[in-house]
DNA sequence: CGTAACATTGATCTGGATCAAGTGCCGTGG
DNA sequence: CCACGGCACTTGATCCAGATCAATGTTACG
């Protein structure tokens, strides 16, 4: 009951896995799962750590992080509301699970997890589609990182960012100039991109000085030329 | 019966999706199945096509290509025997598929591969489990791509093939040297580490010249001191 | 043999990293 | 209310790994 009552009022409960179950179900998997919030820049899972948790965010962003023995870091994935973080079969994670803003997860125990995954067909098919759908977007994104130009790449993120700041309320007509924050630094699209800091720093403002983009303050940014920032996204 | 035979015989029953089935099922997949030889240089899919085929890898190397709007090519994932290849529920194909040696692959239209899955539990288990672990090495890769030199990711490279060609037949004591072939040319070793052929060549010849390893001709190639390679694998 | 694809080697160029100051923006405390 | 200090960002100067351009060498194959 009040399981059932958590997962009701729950705000991506239309868009997560779980959206696959009945009520019945959910209550099943309430028992092993609890609600958890995590702050800004606390981090969820350590790379090589024993692979204990699964999680669906409810809330804020997440990154995963892969590190290079010498400290290097590189951002391989995002996670947004609704999205399935964690790797079920399998003992070690592999990557470092951070948040970007606070954020409120529904953690589960992997085993747990497990275990609702091999009782629930349509919840299993759930998440090879979206693993299939995250392996496509990883393979892209190794595209985008060997081949292409720092430009490119920065251009390529800010339509990227668009399109998701997009989904929700978007300001702005289209075709005309749209308004959105990044939720993220300098040094974190850098860490995305595989650029350094200053890298990215100085293609923003070539894009501004351009004309194409505006920088407002803080974190937004409006996109004032959708088409030519459109144009940069292919090479040189 | 028939078909029941030519699954029978298959030289990658027990390592394949297929494994998980009984001979039953597999009668079943086999109506809907069939062998097909593709020869070395030939495209089995081509990225942007209507998505029809998944299929199973029997003997060979594939290669999965994306490419740039201006013909930049990166090779982002290699497919090797009891591998599988497709995108199941996904109407558009998004890379290219090329056989980098001739090639025997069991080929099934994609739809009625997607109801042996859902009529087959553990068969989807399996392939969702294949496809975490890709989505791990597409990210690992992602690192690699981004933050390392040329020198690590050749030497990276060297030591992922040395394991791979161990896996069958080895040569050589562990500990001494091991003799085996690249599958590769220089160009797509190139492309699948998003260097240039004469990058990898030169980094080739540093190898050589340090002792590490000896190119006897040809595409073999003998590593002398693993110990040093692996070294070569972090940064600088 | 001859030729075509592949590989090595050399010379030069360049995009982005690295190193090094600034600059603006709050939040804190005097 | 304003001075201070910390932090994220911008801007500039320089450097260098790897790309690019250009021969030359090598292997495989009809």
């Amino acid at each position: 009951m009040l399981a059932a009552t958590i997962c009701a009022d729950c705000a991506v409960r239309d868009k997560s896995l779980c959206g696959s179950l009945t009520n019945g179900e959910l209550h099943a998997l309430n028992t092993v799962g609890r609600r958890q919030t995590i702050r800004r820049g606390e981090t969820l899972i350590w790379a090589g750590d024993e692979n204990i948790l699964c999680a669906n965010l409810l809330s804020g962003v997440l990154k995963l992080v892969a590190s290079t023995g010498d400290g290097r870091e590189q951002i391989v994935g995002l996670v947004y509301p609704a999205d399935f973080v964690g790797q079920p079969y399998r003992g070690q994670a592999d990557f470092t699970v951070t948040a970007l803003t606070d954020a409120e997860i529904c953690v589960f125990p992997r085993a747990a997890f497990e275990r609702v995954l091999t009782d629930h067909a349509r919840m299993e098919r759930l998440l090879l589609e979206r693993t299939l759908a995250a392996l496509n977007e990883a393979r892209a994104r190794m595209l985008s990182l060997a081949q292409t130009s720092a430009r490119a790449k920065v251009a390529g993120f800010l339509v990227d960012m668009a399109a998701r700041a997009g989904e929700g309320g978007c300001r702005g007509m289209p075709g005309g100039p749209v308004t959105f924050d990044l939720p993220l630094s300098r040094g974190q699209i850098a860490d995305i991109l595989g650029l350094t800091i200053e890298t990215v720093s100085r293609q923003m403002t070539q894009l501004k000085a351009a004309g194409v983009i505006r920088l407002p303050g803080g974190r937004a940014i409006t996109i004032t030329d959708r088409d030519a920032l459109s144009a940069r996204t292919g090479a040189a």
